[in-house]
DNA sequence: AATGTCTGCCCC
DNA sequence: ATTCTGC
DNA sequence: GCAGAATGGGCAGACATT
């Protein structure tokens, strides 16, 4: 909400990064190794790297010679050991950093969550640690002052204000109009400051390429941080430089930031993971497979990996800096190769970029290949630090402060326009063109532009059901297990559908494309529609289950060829006959949907729905929508205001009710842990998932059944590793029974000691999981759908875990529960 | 031609 | 999908 | 409450390998 923030709330509350973040762990690891002084390196480590980054362009690219001497000595001064970026790769062995950094911060955790409770007696320790990592404020001051003397004074400056500031800050936010005057200050003050330290750090020339350096250092900052306001800040003012100096690459740079190539619907995908990025990794830096793997298990990030063993490489020239442009080109190029050896070409391609990465460059770079930028930022946040980038550029031009007031207003702008057309390729023109307060005019809802679904809240009762709409008026809609499908019709007679993520599934339903104007009354010429796609069996006319959907052929698919038919379930209305539904109440817009098409029984159908009932009927209808093979039910607000369509809000005013959810309804197993894998990013230095079994007292072996990896809080992960790596056992025990052939294999086995209970939505048929694969008798075994974890159940013996025979029974129950009559009678041919 | 591995703003 | 966490 | 980042099963497709 605030629309500005004090970028320098970094200098005073550094202390208070929050536990569990990355640099924090970091800070935590060299704390139990080193003296306090030296705990502070991670700050000196940020500043060095931007030094770094600096001199890359500033000596490579252009010229401008300022503080590159001074930086250089900063870099090459004494005490500094980390030169990459990378946490500090420990003398100690592996086990011993271990127990290092967990047991610290198994402590600080404990200490902060007793924290209200027992202050006195625990508070000592998250106290100490904050003393220690708040010391890193400090030596950012001091080597800013080295670094630069006014730079200094103006933190210093900025630091006491910052103080009234940012304690005012929590008020503010939730009474933001009530201060104008305050925030009118900050604006002049603040935003400029924040942009100030970049224009120090990042400049180049006016109208050349923006080096990726630039771009990179931005990350760096983002990621030292997990304060949203100094994150868009950050954002921001990187934007506003780039809009200033190469106003024609803002629209890749924002691509990069957001980790994509072009709209989604035109589906172009990088089409790499993390098996071929090892690859290239090693390839371009001649370590082995085994040396990364071992790498990417100490720091959990692929990135990293790449930052540290890239310089093993001897390059005769030099390659020239990277640019914006000549990645962003490069990565789309990585996307466009297909056919054979389009892997080995990729990585090809991605070795020619990583010679080229110098300081933190193949961090990020690597990062982007993989798909996660993992630095606390993502599409909202983008938005909001470009309305603000935009609308201080505006001022700027000018000679004018950003108005507050504007800052508010374009974020509101932006977040509906982005909401109904997703396509950065339309606003960012059209922004730089015509100005962020014109955007509405150029960017509205477009049949043939998939907006962004409105999402629903989980619920856990029909209480707060109920106590979320009061005496409001709200509809029970089923909620169908099948497949988001947004069907748009031009009216120029194309249609489209589009998944829940706005990929364009038209190939994949040309039965719907074809079939749609059959239901179409005659007065209706354009719309867009919100459905589910369900399989439906037409002999039996029912619907069939999730798993058969997902066997559909996604990709040139022939009407005459289809196997699974599909049923849909039209439940809302976007756009009618040119006219944006999006405002409209809940009950027109269905109103309207029922007036414009034509039900036809197992072809297009209008969602089941029940308005205005009691917490009985409710029960009833969840029930019932559980017998009719629905998943159970959304419940909506059908009148005023908050019964708008919000595209891509999870919001309070759609709420989802299944009957796992409901606690004590849904299928709880007990299960015994018997695996595990390492954990990446924040979970690094932890397993980050479990592989689980049942146990079947006939042959006396235990069957897996799943992994899971949610429901855990930290501070129970941390036990979990502790307790459990003190049974791993060198090879899987001989009574275990999983499939062997697949990747599937755990990082780690265990003994047999822990008993889980574990959550599932549902049980499925699995072609690697084992368990109850006798009593099942297809060759399969069982699986759970949306598996998590509820708690340890110490009260159990893993002899005493859920049996196959009772997998088993669930399994058949589930069926039977579905309608099926007793046994589930799909896909039966592939058994 | 069969089989194995990896990938997906995959779908959920 | 579900869940947890910092803000 | 939002936004982000951990993690699940399982499918078709695309390549690589045999």
């Amino acid at each position: 909400m605030a629309p500005v923030q004090p970028s320098q709330q970094t200098l005073t509350r550094f202390f208070a990064r929050p536990a569990g973040s990355k640099p924090k762990r970091q800070a935590t690891l060299m704390i139990s190794n080193d003296n306090p002084t030296t705990s502070t390196r991670p700050e000196n480590r940020r500043d060095e790297n931007d030094s770094e980054d600096v001199k890359l362009y500033k000596n490579e690219v252009s010229s401008t010679p300022d503080s590159v001497e001074k930086e250089n000595g900063l870099s090459s001064s004494p005490g500094q050991k980390v030169v990459n970026g990378s946490p500090p790769s420990s003398p100690i062995s592996r086990t011993g950093a271990n127990h290092d950094v967990k047991g610290t911060k198994r402590r600080k955790r404990m200490g902060s969550r007793s924290g209200s409770s027992s202050e006195a007696e625990n508070g000592g320790l998250p106290k100490k640690n904050r003393g220690n990592t708040g010391s890193g404020a400090e030596s950012k001051a001091l080597s800013d002052q080295n670094n630069d003397e006014v730079e200094l004074e103006m933190n210093r400056d900025e630091a006491t204000k910052a103080e009234v500031s940012s304690s005012g800050e929590s008020v503010e936010a939730e009474a933001s109009e009530e201060e104008p005057v305050l925030r009118e200050d900050e604006i002049k003050e603040e935003l400029p400051l924040a942009k100030k330290e970049f224009s120090r750090k990042l400049k180049w020339p006016p109208s050349l390429p923006v080096p990726y350096a630039a771009l990179c250092a931005t990350f760096e900052k983002i990621e030292a941080t997990t304060k949203r306001l100094e994150i868009i800040s950050y954002c921001a003012a990187f934007f506003q430089e780039v809009l200033t100096l190469t106003p024609g690459s803002l629209l890749q740079v924002v691509y990069l930031f957001i980790n994509r190539l072009s709209p989604d619907y035109e589906g172009i995908e990088i089409g790499l993971g993390e098996s071929i990025l090892m690859k290239a990794i090693g390839e371009c830096t001649g370590r082995s497979q085994a040396q990364i793997k071992a790498d990417y298990q100490k720091t959990g990030d692929l990135g990293t990996v790449a930052q540290n063993s890239r310089m093993n490489q001897p390059t005769m020239f030099k390659p020239k800096p990277l640019t914006v442009e000549g990645v962003f080109r490069n990565l789309k190029e990585i996307a466009m190769i297909t056919g054979s050896q389009s892997q080995s070409r990729k990585v090809g391609i991605i070795n020619k970029m990583l010679s080229a990465c110098q300081g933190n460059e193949a961090k990020y770079l690597v990062r982007s290949l993989e798909g996660k930028l993992r630095i606390h930022l993502a599409e909202k946040t983008v938005l909001s630090s470009l309305a603000q980038a935009v609308v201080a550029w505006e001022a700027q031009k000018k000679g004018k402060s950003p108005s507050p007031t504007n800052v508010v207003k374009a974020e509101e702008i932006l977040r509906a326009v982005y909401s109904e057309m997703p396509t950065y390729d339309m606003i960012i023109p059209s922004i730089v063109k015509n100005g962020i307060m014109n955007l509405r005019e150029s960017c509205a809802l477009t049949p043939g532009v998939p907006l962004k679904p409105m999402l629903a809240k989980p619920t856990k009762s029909i209480t707060e059901v109920l106590d979320r709409f009061q005496d409001q008026k709200y509809t029970c809609e089923y909620k169908y297990d099948g497949e988001r499908a947004q069907i748009h019709f031009l009216g120029n007679g194309q249609s489209h559908v589009y998944s829940r993520n706005s990929e364009d599934m038209s190939a994949k339903y040309p039965d719907i494309v074809s079939a749609i104007e059959r239901f179409i009354k005659p007065e209706t010429k354009s719309f867009v529609l919100d459905c589910e796609a369900v399989a439906w069996d037409r002999d039996a006319k029912k619907i069939l289950p999730f798993q058969v959907l997902s066997t559909r052929k996604r990709k040139d698919v022939q009407e005459g060829d289809i196997k699974v038919r599909v049923c849909i379930f039209a439940f809302d209305m976007l756009y009618a006959n040119g006219k944006s539904l999006l405002q409209t109440p809940l009950s027109e817009r269905r109103k309207l949907l029922h007036e414009s098409f034509n039900e036809v029984e197992g072809e297009f159908t209008f969602a089941k729905y029940m308005d205005g009932i009691n917490v009985d009927e409710i029960q009833e209808f969840l029930d019932q929508s559980v017998k009719d093979s629905c998943e159970g039910l959304m419940i909506k607000m059908l009148d005023g205001d908050e019964s708008g369509y919000e595209p891509s809000k999870r919001s309070r005013n759609w709420l989802k009710l299944k009957k796992d959810y409901l606690t004590g309804v849904g299928d709880s197993l007990d299960l015994v842990v018997i695996g595990a894998f390492y954990g990446r990013g924040k979970r690094t230095n932890w397993y980050g998932a479990f592989l689980l079994a049942c146990y079947n007292p006939d042959s006396q072996e235990y069957e897996t059944i799943c992994k899971i990896g949610t429901g855990f809080s930290e501070e129970m992960l941390d036990t979990l590793y502790q307790k459990l790596s003190e049974t791993t056992t060198a090879r899987p025990r001989s009574y275990y029974s999983y499939t062997q052939s697949n990747a599937n294999a755990p990082d780690v086995w265990f003994e047999p000691t822990m008993v889980w209970e574990v959550l599932a939505a549902d049980l499925s048929l699995s072609p690697v999981y084992r368990a109850a694969i006798a009593e099942i008798g297809r060759n399969k075994g069982v699986s759970l759908r949306f598996p998590r974890f509820i708690r340890i159940r110490d009260d159990k013996s893993p002899e005493q875990a859920t049996t196959s025979e009772q997998v088993c029974e669930f399994y058949q129950r589930q069926a039977s529960a579905a309608g099926n009559g007793g046994g589930d009678d799909f896909g039966e041919d592939d058994y």
